[in-house]
DNA sequence: AGATTGACTAACC
DNA sequence: AGGTTAGCCAATC
C-alpha cells in the first residue's frame, strides 16, 4: 500500500461528491456512483476505504444500498463500524429497530 | 499487460 | 431467509 499517493481523478470525484451530502443525511455507494457516472458501487467503496482525509471527508455518510450500515476503515464490522454508527447518530441520523436507516435520511443528489 | 481485490448490488437459486 | 453468481470497475499486485 502507498498511503501518500496523490488522489486520482476518480478519487477526487468521489471526495467532491461526499461534500454534497448534508449533515444528518446519508447516501449509498450506488447513488454516489450514479452521481459521478460510475456503475460500480464497488469501485466507490474502494476509493472510500483508502480515504486519506478521514474523517475530514464525510465518508461515514455512505452506506449500503439496503440502508444498512456498511463498512468503515476497511472493515465490515467490529469497532470501526460501531464508530461509524455513533458518528451518524450524533449527526441526527435515525436508525430503525432492524438496524437500517430511516429512508427519508437518504440523500439522492437532487434526482 | 494480466490477475486479483474489494467499505457493492441486483438477480438468482 | 440465506448462499451463490454475475456484473461492475479503480487500484493494486
Amino acid at each position: 500500500m502507498d498511503p501518500e499517493r496523490p488522489p486520482t481523478e476518480f478519487e477526487r470525484k468521489v471526495f467532491d461528491a461526499l461534500q454534497l451530502i448534508p449533515r444528518g443525511m446519508v447516501t449509498t455507494y450506488g447513488l454516489l456512483g450514479h452521481h459521478i457516472s460510475c456503475r460500480s458501487a464497488q469501485a466507490i467503496g474502494q476509493a472510500l476505504r483508502r480515504n486519506p482525509f478521514a474523517p475530514d471527508t464525510p465518508c461515514h455518510r455512505v452506506v449500503k444500498g439496503d440502508l444498512t450500515i456498511g463498512g468503515f476503515f476497511g472493515q465490515n464490522g467490529g469497532e470501526p463500524v460501531d464508530r461509524k454508527r455513533r458518528l451518524l447518530e450524533s449527526e441526527g441520523v435515525l436508525f430503525l429497530e432492524d438496524g437500517s436507516i430511516d429512508p427519508t435520511r437518504c440523500y439522492r443528489f437532487d434526482e
